[in-house]
DNA sequence: ACATGTGAACTGCTTCACAGCG
DNA sequence: CGCTGTGAAGCAGTTCACATGT
């Protein structure tokens, strides 16, 4: 397949938000426009978006709401249920943990990890903590497509190498360090730290 | 000012970040090879960002660490403390509440507002949790920079619009929605839903 | 008539490659 | 000589505009 930019695939999702929330409504159908004007982005763009994958839409009348979300569903890979750890069992950690989109989307956390001998053993809304130590063993066993990283920018590198050796192929990083990983491997980075001197440079800098 | 990409802005975030890793090693230059090394970019990359705002290094040689430290924090507005308030004292806002990286970087949390009764009143982290009627009030009284949106999707918009009649110019929202604001206020984006689903795509279509 | 699907044009970010200077 | 700074070239993502199908 053609690689697909990353902003495409985000602007897909929204779609998807936008679809979910007219399906819910009982709407029929939907223009490239009306997607578009809720979306911040432009038509031509929308259909644009959707024609990498195929041709969704009746010209002269638009997207069936259901058909698109369900050609989306299975474009973003949403159609099975995908098996998350949480490394990190700290305040992130736990938020992420209690996060309802997660399941909501077929994200299933079917363990957390720390060093902390205090928490290991413990729950996290529901969820068993176990010590990192195991981390390889279990990933092993248990092969869980997704790893969370909500520890410090310290360790994260480390973890990460682990993660990678024991067979991860992509993982959510919260940590504000920029990790290396093989080609393989796909990582996404959620760096607030970042965000914010975005918003400092935005405010210092404007005419 | 010409305008600057916000990838740039993003990649002086990173470069800042080894910086300071730098100076407290005492390493005295650095050249633009080896930010980009670090920041998994290129040298052309490292110094054509950095020519957008002046010439800092020394041909031959690289840059002073300290040197250019300094210029990236006077570049992304970090030479003064911004005031932060932060809406919705759920798990996302009391995660945020206790991150250190705010602090340090000179941003201060000055106050969390919540609808919840039980929640208002108290403190999350030391900070006040106030009742959110008072938004206007205190954002007209009290001028906070930036707002953190740690609300659920339907309501963001709503309390967007009351932040920017307010006259707050910097958004960061962690709320699984696209916002609509004025082009003279800024508004960054934190979905994690939206990262899944680029993690669930990412696996799902590779060869 | 209306809205999609898509080559072509355009815009802007990244990479190249080398002149310039310590 | 080594590394920066920067025009020029290359490339990728966005926008345009219109032919196409209903």
């Amino acid at each position: 397949m053609k690689r697909i930019a990353d902003s495409t695939v985000r602007r897909l999702s929204i779609y998807l938000r936008f679809l979910e929330e007219f399906e819910g409504r009982g709407l029929a159908t939907v223009s490239s426009d009306e997607l578009a004007r809720r979306g911040g982005t432009t038509s031509a763009q929308v259909r644009k978006d959707l024609s990498f994958f195929g041709s969704f839409g009746k010209r002269g009348l638009g997207y069936s709401v259901p058909e698109l979300a369900t050609a989306l569903r299975e474009i973003l890979g949403l159609g099975r249920e995908w098996r998350v750890v949480i490394v990190g069992a700290g305040k992130i950690g736990a938020a992420l943990a209690q996060y309802r989109g997660f399941k909501q989307r077929g994200f299933t956390i079917v363990a957390a990890y720390d060093t902390n001998p205090d928490k290991v053993g413990g729950r996290l809304d529901g969820i068993e903590i176990r010590d990192i130590a195991r981390l390889e063993r279990d990933v092993a066993a248990d092969h869980p497509d997704i790893a969370v990283l909500a520890i410090p920018a310290e360790g994260a590198q480390a973890v990460l190498d682990r993660l990678v050796y024991a067979g991860i192929k992509a993982v959510l990083n919260f940590a504000p360090m920029s990790l290396h990983a093989p080609s393989d491997v796909t990582v996404k980075t959620v760096n607030m730290a970042m965000e914010l001197e975005g918003l400092s440079f935005a405010l210092t800098n404007r005419e």
